[in-house]
DNA sequence: CGGGTACTTGAATAATATCAACAGCTGTGG
DNA sequence: CCACAGCTGTTGATATTATTCAAGTACCCG
C-alpha cells in the first residue's frame, strides 16, 4: 500500500471521470471544493491487500478511482461470504457511518487506487453545507437500491444471468462497454456471490457461451445476446 | 385506509415507544419540534392493504409506528419476491430518497399504524437543520447493515436459523420478548423471503420443534434454545 | 521450466423442489 | 349454531437440481 497526495498528483473530484457516481456531483462547485480539501490523500492497493477489516476503526471511506475490490464477511468455520463487487466510483465503508468500525472487510482484486475520506471531517461538514448531506443520502439509497442483487428463489441459471446483466448495468453507468465485461473477478468469488458451487457456475457459463449468450476469454465475459440474458433472469419489475 | 392527524390524537415523536430507532432520538429537542410539525397524518392500513405500489409516486416515508408489513416487488410473470419484513420503529420508502417513485410495494400484514412523513419537506429541512441528516444517514446505514439477511450459500435449515435470529434481534431492538416472537408471516411469505419452499421451511419448523429448539403455535414461535439456533446458524462474524 | 492456482468435466450423492392429497382453522351466511 | 368455502399449513412420494468428490487440464507467475 502507498499513500500519496491528491493534489500533488493533480487529482481532484472535479477532474475525476467517475464524479457523477461519487461525491463529485449535484454539490454546488464552492462546497465541493470544501469536499476536495478534505479528501488530501489517494491510496494504492495492490491485487490482494486489504483496504480495510472487518471491526477495525473506521477512519475513512474509501472512493474507488479506479481499479475493483471484493466487500466480504467470514463465518466462525471461516468460510467467506461475498456481499459485493466494488468499481470505479464506488464508495467503500458507507454502512460504517454512525458506527465506529466497518462490518465488511475489503480487499483489492487488481491494483486500486481509491481517495481516503476521512469520515469524521466529513459527518462535521454535514451541518455547514448545502447539497452534501443530500448527495450522501442519494448515494446511500442508490445503493440500497442497488444491492438488492440475486434473488434467492431462483436457479442457478437465473442467478449467472443476473448477475450479468447486474453487472452490466453497473459498467454501463460507468461509461464502459455494456457487452464487454472485464471482470476481474475469480470464478471462485463470482460463485459465492450468487450463492451456487463454483463448479456449477463453470458449466452454466459455458453452456451459455454454447448457447451463443456470452463469449468467455480468460475472466473477460462478451454478452452476444443480452436480450436471451433477461429472458433467462425472468426480469422482475425492475428497480427503477 | 384512514388518516387521522397525530396532534388531535395526543401522536408525537416525543411520546412514541419506538422513537429511538426512528427520526425522534439523536435529534436536539427544537429541531425535533420543527420535523414533529412536519408530519401531520398518521395513517390507517388494515390486513391487506397497501402502503404504495412500486413505481408510483413518492411522496412520503412511513414510519411504522405499531403493525407490520412486507415490502415486495414482482417478476414478469407475476411472481412475488419478498424483500423485507418491517416492525413498529422501522422506516419504509427510503430507497425512494432521491428517486421520484417507490422500487418496491408495502402491505399491511396486520392492521398498522404509519406516520406519514412528506419527503420533500423533510429535504428541504435536510440544509437547514444540524442534527437531522446525520440521524438520516444513521437510519439508512443501519438499514444497509441489517439488510444483508440471508447467506445465499447456505442450507434450509441455515436459513430458518438466521431468520429466526434476525427477528428475534429486531425484535429485541424494540424492547419486544426476545424469544417469544409474535409474527404475523405466513409461511408463504416466511418461506419466499428466506428462498426456499414452504414445503421445506414447514418441515424445518417441525423439526426443530420436535428437537425442543422452539414451540409454535399458530404463527407465534417461541425460541425454546437460542444458543442451538446460532449452532445451526454457522454464525458469522456478526456484523456488529 | 516448474509449481501452484484457477478452471473444467464427469459421476455419484444429497438436498430441496415439486406434486398431490389431506387436515385444520377462519370467517361467512343461512 | 352449523355447514361450507377458502385459505394455510402438513405430510408423503417422487423428481429435479445442484453439490460434492475426484481427477485432470490450462494458465499464470516467478
Amino acid at each position: 500500500m502507498t499513500i500519496q497526495h491528491r493534489k500533488e498528483h493533480g487529482i481532484s473530484c472535479k477532474n475525476c471521470s467517475v464524479a457523477h457516481l461519487c461525491l463529485g456531483s449535484q454539490i454546488k462547485s464552492d462546497e465541493l471544493e470544501r469536499i476536495d480539501k478534505l479528501i488530501v490523500n489517494i491510496a494504492y492497493f495492490d491485487k490482494g491487500q486489504h483496504i480495510y477489516h472487518s471491526q477495525t476503526k473506521s477512519d475513512y471511506l474509501y472512493a474507488i478511482r479506479s481499479g475493483s475490490c471484493k466487500e466480504y464477511s467470514v463465518d466462525i468455520e471461516g468460510k467467506e461470504y461475498i456481499n459485493n463487487f466494488y468499481f470505479a466510483g464506488d464508495i467503500l465503508g458507507l454502512e460504517a457511518i454512525g458506527n465506529n468500525s466497518y462490518c465488511y472487510s475489503a480487499v483489492a482484486l487488481e491494483p486500486v487506487r481509491v481517495c481516503m475520506i476521512p469520515l469524521q471531517s466529513l459527518v462535521s461538514m454535514l451541518a455547514t453545507t448545502q447539497d452534501l448531506p443530500m448527495r450522501l443520502l442519494n448515494i446511500i439509497s442508490n445503493k440500497v437500491r442497488d444491492d438488492s442483487g440475486i434473488r434467492l428463489t431462483s436457479s442457478a441459471k437465473q442467478r449467472v444471468a443476473d448477475f450479468l446483466l447486474s453487472i452490466s448495468s453497473r459498467f454501463t453507468k460507468r461509461g464502459y462497454a455494456v457487452d464487454e465485461l472485464k471482470l476481474s473477478i475469480a470464478q471462485q468469488d463470482m460463485s459465492n456471490k450468487i450463492g451456487i458451487a463454483f463448479e456449477t457456475l463453470s458449466r452454466i457459463l459455458h453452456a451459455m457461451q454454447k448457447d451463443k449468450i456470452i463469449a468467455i476469454q480468460s475472466r473477460n465475459v462478451q454478452i452476444r445476446d443480452i436480450e436471451k440474458l433477461r429472458e433467462i433472469s425472468g426480469g422482475w419489475e425492475q428497480p427503477l
